[in-house]
DNA sequence: GTCATATATCTCAGTAATAAGATAACCAGT
DNA sequence: ACTGGTTATCTTATTACTGAGATATATGAC
């Protein structure tokens, strides 16, 4: 996947202090994330994965077989993006389809043996490496970035079906 | 651009507790980032821009004339991707290339008088829009954030390089 | 001056998605 | 049973880039 655009340093003297401010976290909150990203990417890559991929196989690996509906809301893709990606991974045999007796347009993708070896190796790795990428805070201070992080995204995200 | 992938809600029980905070952090960061990068896309897209052209754009704004490599650096982009930003921006007449004295191989992009008018008009929309999307959090808490994110995300970068 | 190496930008094949739209199935109201 | 609106997934054209490599230029050691 492409990395997000660093929002640039604007030269912002002449905007109120708030706007600013808020400025200033989204192009820290920009780069933070590229840079965790980027490790994120790394270490599937070799594994011949991309993070939508991974975050699939993640997916299947801790809830199961997962309607392909329920894939999307939960890895922030398309709809045509979950057909893309399962495909992808079916290709791989690392996933198979399933139908869903309740309702026949509905379909199931559920991790194949190989896909769960592979899952079970990478994703102990993958959760030590996203730890190495944190480091740069210390344990409580990470469980404050979250608990601020997670206030901003709520409410970000609450705005968005209502537009600006 | 595309959204970063969620990093699934996994089901962590099994990893050491400090694995399970950076996890969550990882999760809860790239969510947040994830709705004000919408809130950004969203902003800029009536006006028929990308995020990577805007922030090009917003770079010409606030530096004047900037080389290629430059832009490349400060926007988080490849060298190809560089090229065919400045290019789109050319054809749309927001932006020009011009030839650097000092260096015959190099080439600085600058602002159109078109180019400095639409972002003289969008600029300050965007950063109340961006503003707006931060609005789950008070000034206070945005700095704190800020804090906390810059020492993420400079440690995160620096690691980049070494490897995991 | 020569030459090896590095650098700035461009070119272009390829990638990972998006988003619009198609199709079949589902569901509630009549 | 029929109808119209909604929903789950798939299809496909399009997009925004990446990254390898090419080319011209710059640099520094000899």
């Amino acid at each position: 996947m492409t990395l997000p655009r660093d929002p640039a340093p604007a030269s912002t003297a002449t905007l109120p202090s708030e706007q600013q401010v808020a400025l200033k976290l989204w192009v820290t909150l920009a780069r933070a994330f590229a840079a965790v990203n980027e490790h994120a990417m790394q270490d599937v890559r070799d594994d011949g994965l991309s993070l939508g991929e991974f975050a699939v196989l993640e997916l299947l690996h801790h809830r199961g077989p997962t309607l392909q509906g329920d894939i999307q809301k939960r890895v922030l893709v398309s709809s045509g993006g979950t057909t893309f990606l399962v495909d992808r991974l079916v290709k791989k045999g690392l996933v198979e389809r399933r139908d869903c007796a309740e309702d026949k347009r509905a379909r199931y993708a559920a991790l194949t043996s190989e896909g769960r070896r592979l899952i079970r190796r990478i994703f102990p790795r993958h959760a030590r490496r996203i730890t190495s990428a944190m480091r740069g805070l210390g344990v409580s201070e990470q469980r404050e970035a979250t608990r601020l992080l997670k206030s901003l995204g709520v409410v970000a995200a609450a705005e968005l079906d209502s537009g600006d």
